[in-house]
DNA sequence: ATGCCCGCTTACAGCGGA
């Protein structure tokens, strides 16, 4: 079982590039961020006619987050709990195949310090909230997408460009440690202890070219996914291609 | 120190992203 996770940066951009990526890559679940569409305007048709189900919980021009799937999903939550007022869509969940899937778009918390750090911190405390209540249920759960976190130096090309930048603060950090130390298995790092593995890279500045990327993009398994991994990766050629997202595809793959 | 590039919007400039 393929479980992937996209921050396609745009559905209306990216959709020629998503459709390709689903039919060479084949993944069983396709976690999306960044839709930046409406629920009601995601392409559902034109997936569906390519034989994906879509779950959506979309917003109007910034954030938005999908899960894609051969087989049927039941979704399971949509919106992250814990904050009534949070009008933002970075959380859908479901179950598929067997496995409890979340496609996550966590806040970029820049500038910090500021509201919008104060915003990032909180969600992600709700987040740890709602994670402990998944590892209670003693199932495969993957916690899927854009976590906006750089978890180790080794995690960019130069620590120092970003050192000021909320993606890599200190609290950022503890925060992403916190849900480690909860149970969860980052997926990538388990199979690349080494660092060294980027999932983003600026448009900016020739990032691309110059290979100066960082890992932000995290597949976070319970301990009865965990043991059922197999491999994790990036799709990193799937950056090099015209119109790409600034991110690439990130997965796992797990015993069936 | 700032912006670079990109996608979005009752758009043609400004915001958000990372």
């Amino acid at each position: 079982m393929k479980i992937a996770t996209y921050n396609i940066n745009g559905t209306n951009a990216r959709l020629p590039r998503l459709l390709e990526w689903l039919e060479a890559f084949q993944p069983d679940v396709a976690c999306l961020q960044e839709i930046k569409t409406a629920t009601e305007n995601f392409p559902v048709d034109t997936l569906k006619a390519a034989g994906w189900h879509c779950l959506v919980h979309g917003q109007k021009g910034f954030n938005g987050v999908a899960i894609l799937s051969r087989e049927p999903a039941t979704e399971t939550q949509r919106g992250l709990p814990g904050d009534e007022s949070d009008e933002q869509s970075r959380y859908l969940e479901a179950e598929v195949g067997g496995v409890r899937v979340a496609s996550i778009y966590l806040p970029n918390g820049n500038p910090q310090p500021g509201p919008k750090f104060d915003y990032k911190l909180a969600w992600m405390a709700r987040l740890e909230a709602h994670a402990a209540s998944l590892l209670g249920l003693g199932t495969p759960v993957v916690l899927a997408g854009d976590y906006n976190v750089i978890p180790h130096d080794d995690d960019i090309w130069d620590p120092r460009a970003m050192q000021d930048d909320a993606l890599m603060q200190p609290e950022s950090r503890a925060a992403f440690r916190t849900l480690l130390w909860q149970g969860w298995t980052d997926a990538v790092r388990s199979l690349h202890p080494r660092g060294g593995i980027w999932t983003f890279w600026d448009y900016q500045a020739g990032a691309w070219q110059r290979d100066h990327g960082f890992r932000i993009d995290h597949l976070l398994l319970s301990p009865q996914a965990a043991d059922r991994l197999l491999n994790a990766g990036v799709d990193r050629d799937v950056r090099g291609q015209e119109k790409a997202s600034d991110h690439a595809p990130t997965w796992v793959t797990l015993t069936a």
